[in-house]
DNA sequence: TCTAAGATGGCA
DNA sequence: GCCATCTTAGAA
């Protein structure tokens, strides 16, 4: 693994590691969102790890077209359409094969982002709370599964800056929200704060 | 504060 | 039918 400099690009190889360990260690990293020469930062404040051999992991059955990024190289995008009308953005995990990833469930964002209707800024600090909201907040869609997360798509981490380093919040390790199998593995963690989808 | 139900579409 | 969701309405 690469050293790690406060405020850099998280690579690929960071995040090639069980999705359960990525998880936490994703809790204050920033994910950015440029579009055209707008862009938007928020800090992730609540995730979740997806595993093989997990029941509620969408790859436990079997290898699908929807759920083929999982099984790809770290640092991809794993993006799908839930309840037929909001997105979950994910980031790939582990290695190429072990199919793995991470739900960014809550950002807090550091602007509103200029693209969205007012109705949808109106709770000031939750516009991203929760995964179909946090989607929908930054414009991510199903055309970017299985791209890679880097600035050259748009879309991209980076790792926790300095002033989260000297005063970080505490963070909470939980079980996991909407699932209905899995739910006593403690695969949930976030930082104790208002952005958060649910304490 | 809580529970229930509707919107809406791909997937297994 | 089931969903890794969110909002609104209505009960308590």
């Amino acid at each position: 693994m690469s050293l790690v400099r406060a405020g850099s690009i998280v690579e690929a190889d960071w995040l090639a590691r069980p999705a359960r360990e990525v998880a936490p260690a994703l809790i204050g990293c920033t994910l950015v969102r440029q579009v055209g020469d707008r862009v938007v930062r928020g800090v992730i404040v609540e995730t979740e790890a997806y595993e093989p051999g997990d029941p509620a992991c969408h790859a436990y059955r079997r290898r699908t077209a929807r759920n083929e990024p999982m099984f790809g190289m770290a640092g991809l995008a794993y993006v799908y359409l839930i309840y037929g009308m909001y997105c979950c953005f994910n980031v790939v995990t582990d290695l190429e094969d072990v199919p793995s990833a991470v739900l960014i469930r809550a950002l807090q964002l550091e602007s509103i982002p200029p693209w969205l209707e007012p109705r949808h800024t109106r709770s000031r600090h939750r516009i991203a709370a929760g995964p179909g909201k946090l989607s929908r907040a930054l414009g991510i869609e199903v055309s970017h599964s299985g791209r890679r997360l880097e600035p050259k798509q748009g879309l991209w981490l980076q790792h926790r800056d300095r002033p989260w380093s000297d005063n970080p919040l505490a963070i909470v390790q939980t079980t996991r929200i909407g699932i209905s199998r899995g739910t006593e593995l403690p695969w949930r963690w976030y930082a104790d704060c208002a952005a958060v989808s649910k304490r």
